[in-house]
DNA sequence: TCTGGGGTCCTAGGACCC
DNA sequence: TCTGGGGTCCTAGGACCC
């Protein structure tokens, strides 16, 4: 039989935060999305009050001071670097290891048909794992992935379990599935699940009672993956993830947004040289340039703006200045269309408060389109050298690496920080910077 | 005043071709 | 008055995930 488990951390960023503050274990925790926006993980504590995921900081403030909740901004360096501390313990049990996200981790234990005691196996694991990272996690172990990660929900709500549910048998899966929910079955939205009740179907074991026949009338392939999956067939597969097929940087600016159109170039060319460089990360060239910008979405008065434009690139690059200035063009092109549409048949009076521009509250630049970097078709027209860009691009890489990220930039970066999202709250870089390392006292 | 960021996959429908 | 049929490719947008 097929094995396969996966190991979800405990509310990951909050674990993360208790482990340098231990004074907090047992006392409601929440960590904020950038820009200390939204709520975007709570400890067990902090959820019993009724917060929920997703929620906005501000309309939340007052609630949390007056239940001393301790909130955290968002510290990525701090939550990377804790993950890669599991995931290198999780490898240790399992010939195959497949990362899913910065907190879960499918595990093969197909392999292991002769460990007498696959639960037991399993609990070790997860107790290892807790005692030498601070973090708590549960693992579930089942036939698919979709009813591993339903076992792993088990494991997590159930103490009884101690943070392993295995299941092995066919009995097991049916009072499971009957015990689910059918909105968090992994792939179930809140759109599917919308109409599924209204079909009458409320549990997973609902669903899975269904004819193949029906859920192929009713819903996509995928819906039907899910399906065959929580029959245990299994029918979803995780290989080669690690070339991605888009490479997205963006940001919301703070408060109003940024109505300066200088400033929200810099903005824009410091996101494209940030994904020019994961994307020479896992060694490609795109193909395509994507830049996007708009105003809030929630924001009743001032101009409203959406831009969204791609351009195909004459041959497939990986340089920063080439992107970046692909982005930028087509930003101040799509800009200028803006502003001329907006200030045709205005006379002069009126002027000044049309161009008083519309505030953008978030940008990003996406690049896709790979081709392997050693792969790249010249373009017949191409007048670029490109083997002195790529070394260049090389020894920009390698300086940076040594002496911090951006200590070498393409100047429409610009030269200040172009804007600084807020995280008040924001805890120290315990594990990824020196200066932060804690000191224990004897 | 203040509402995250980064992905994948699928489908419908338009553009284009013969 | 009457305005084809079938195929491919691309893109935007929706749904999902963490």
């Amino acid at each position: 039989m097929q094995l396969f488990g996966l190991a979800d951390c405990n509310n990951f960023y909050c674990s993360c935060e208790r482990t340098f503050r231990p004074d907090l274990v047992g006392k409601p925790v929440v960590v904020l999305s950038n820009n200390d926006g939204c709520i975007i993980a709570r400890s067990e504590e902090a959820k019993a009050l009724g917060i929920k995921m997703g929620e906005p900081f501000f309309q939340r403030r007052a609630f949390l001071q007056e239940n001393g909740v301790a909130v955290f901004s968002s510290n990525y360096a701090l939550y990377g670097s804790m993950s890669h501390r599991v995931m290198s313990l999780l490898a240790q049990y399992t010939p195959q290891l497949d990362v899913y996200s910065i907190d879960e981790a499918f595990l093969d234990f197909s392999a292991f048909n002769n460990i007498p005691d696959i639960k037991q196996y399993g609990e070790q694991l997860v107790h290892r794992v807790t005692k030498a990272t601070g973090i708590p996690i549960s693992l579930g172990i089942a036939p698919t992935y979709t009813l591993a990660k339903m076992s792993s929900k088990f494991a997590k709500k159930y103490k009884g379990y101690k943070g392993c549910c295995l299941m092995d048998t066919d009995e097991k899966r049916q009072k499971a599935l009957q015990l689910f929910p059918i909105k968090d079955v992994w792939g179930i939205g809140r759109r599917l699940s919308t109409d599924m009740v209204y079909q009458g179907i409320h549990t997973a074991a609902d669903f899975a009672a269904k004819s193949e026949q029906w859920v192929r009338s009713h819903f996509t392939v995928t819906t039907l993956r899910t399906w065959k999956e929580l029959n245990g067939i299994p029918c979803i597969s995780l290989d080669e993830l690690p070339q991605k097929k888009s490479i997205c940087t963006s940001r919301s600016f703070p408060e109003r947004g940024i109505a300066d159109v200088g400033a929200l170039e810099e903005a824009v060319a410091a996101f494209a040289s940030l994904c020019a460089k994961k994307m020479r990360e896992q060694q490609s060239c795109c193909q395509n340039v994507t830049v996007f910008a708009h105003t809030s979405r929630f924001a009743t008065d001032g101009p409203v703006h959406v831009i969204q434009k791609t351009r195909s690139l004459s041959a497939p690059t990986q340089d920063t200045s080439e992107i970046s200035s692909v982005a930028l063009n087509m930003l101040r092109s799509e800009i200028d269309i803006y502003r001329n549409s907006h200030l045709a048949g205005k006379d002069i009076g009126e002027r000044a408060d049309v161009m008083s521009s519309p505030h953008y509250k978030k940008a990003g630049v996406i690049l896709w389109g790979f081709v392997p970097q050693n792969a790249i078709q010249q373009d017949l027209f191409d007048h670029i050298d490109r083997n002195r860009q790529t070394a260049l691009i090389k020894a920009i890489d390698e300086i940076n690496r040594k002496n911090g990220h951006d200590r070498v930039r393409i100047a429409t970066e610009g030269t200040d920080v172009p804007f600084e999202p807020d995280h008040q709250y924001r805890s120290r870089q315990f594990t990824t910077d020196i200066n932060d390392v804690l000191v224990a006292q004897i």
